[in-house]
DNA sequence: CGGACTGTTGATCAAGGTCAACCTCTGTGG
DNA sequence: CCACAGAGGTTGACCTTGATCAACAGTCCG
């Protein structure tokens, strides 16, 4: 059961009992997986999309020389995403954080879904425009942010969509990577993330232990990252989409 | 006349002249604007998608101190973006850096499109992957790459996107920013890029003058980038989704 | 008990930022 | 035709953030 995607797709729209039961259908095909399996092969196949069920995973890029850049945290009711197939191939690599169940969904299940309910076919697009926006945000905070306010600016979002999807109570939440990944999420150095977190940690806005950071001070958190989380641009359908959300169903 | 559209979508799929003639005519609302005109306010409505038909254009972000972070450069043939109308306000700026000419379509429009044709559709998610894919090795670049390598890699983007579109023969054209929305974009200061583009310009990779850069030495600028453009992911349509742009037309 | 992995801490270093002066265009108005 | 203003670019001096290197410590396993 997609569960947590309903409940972020929730944030959006309400899907009708039907719509729920042709989503859950599309997800029929899971697996598990251990922490640390290669879920996406960079330059492999993308033959639809997977959907994570449960656990943490990460898309990231390297360059030849080693030098990783993680992309994106990929939690509990993400896609990865909708519309890859699109791609010839993969140009990242998805590996799982922790252990997972992720829903494998074929092309033609995802055509099939939004042909039959334009609403799921805007869901879709959401979904689409709501992870732009949050690379979006990413890139302003590599690019412009010092350290302190980017460590900030990733607790902050990853607490905030894991509150989305009704994990991790009151914005507090552990974060199960190691502090490497968060550093190559951030363009910085393992070493400056431990300083940085420390600093985090005894100013009491932290709790940092090991294999695991927690959200002590969610207020203090938001004063350091001066930007906004995606999610705050993204509540409520806009005006422009209503008659599509609207449309009384007419498929065959 | 979507001219520039149409030669990018030709590296996916090629466009029934029924399909030419929808898109052609979803673009009839056209309008010009001088350079520096704010296409799109941040945190002002969404209303439709913006197709830029001649000129360049910036999507950035602003931190409250002043800070900025160039999103992308916009070309002629760029949406900005198909999902846009999704959003309930935009989180970001567009601006125009020459005089622009843009098509601008209302939702209906759009749904409209991707209803008639699901080819259409699937090209406006090529689209969507394609941005994604662009942003991302943004990302990489601005999160894991030196300084010199960074313009190197941005310039080859830039190059190559121009091309797509017919624009700058050779992978040689003109980018019209400063060397301030350069840096914006790569998370530099104008000082850097000024040196750094000095150092490129001194190896005989780049001419600098006064409002313009061009590229003189593509095989030398890839050196530079060691990263792979967003299009050596994309071109040519993916087993995936054969049979759905092969489906015969079946609509009113 | 030993090794692998992760995090911590200190010392040193370099990439790139900041500040400021100056220069070179270009456009404008007298 | 010249004076001037303003934007963009260049250059140098100096400084800061965060990288790099290295040693070490805690933890988890087999």
């Amino acid at each position: 059961m997609p569960h947590s995607l309903l409940l972020k797709l929730k944030h959006f729209l309400d899907l009708s009992p039907e719509e729920q039961r042709h989503l859950e259908h599309a997800c029929r095909i899971q697996s598990r997986h251990d922490a640390g399996t290669q879920l996406v092969r960079s330059d492999g196949p993308l033959d639809g999309a997977m959907l994570l069920l449960e656990g943490w995973a990460m898309r990231s890029r390297s360059l030849p020389d080693g030098r990783r850049q993680v992309l994106n945290f990929i939690l509990p009711g993400d896609f990865c995403d909708p519309t890859a197939f699109v791609e010839r191939t993969a140009s990242y690599t998805i590996v799982s954080m922790t252990p997972v169940r992720v829903a494998h969904i074929p092309p033609a299940q995802i055509l099939d879904l939004v042909t039959r309910s334009p609403r799921l076919g805007a869901a879709f697009w959401w979904h689409e425009a709501y992870e732009s926006t949050m690379l979006r945000s990413h890139l302003v905070a590599v690019g412009r942010m010092t350290a302190y306010e980017r460590i900030a600016y990733l607790l902050r979002e990853l607490g905030s969509r894991m509150g989305m999807v009704g994990l991790g109570q009151d914005h507090k939440f552990r974060f199960p990577g190691t502090q490497t990944d968060l550093a190559d999420a951030l363009g910085l150095s393992n070493v400056h993330v431990s300083r940085t977190l420390r600093r985090l940690s005894s100013e009491g806005i932290l709790h940092v232990e090991r294999g695991g950071i927690t959200i002590l001070d969610t207020q203090r958190l938001e004063a350091c990252a001066n930007l906004r989380t995606p999610i705050e641009h993204l509540n409520g359908a806009p005006a422009g989409l209503q008659h599509m959300l609207d449309r009384p169903r007419n498929s065959a």
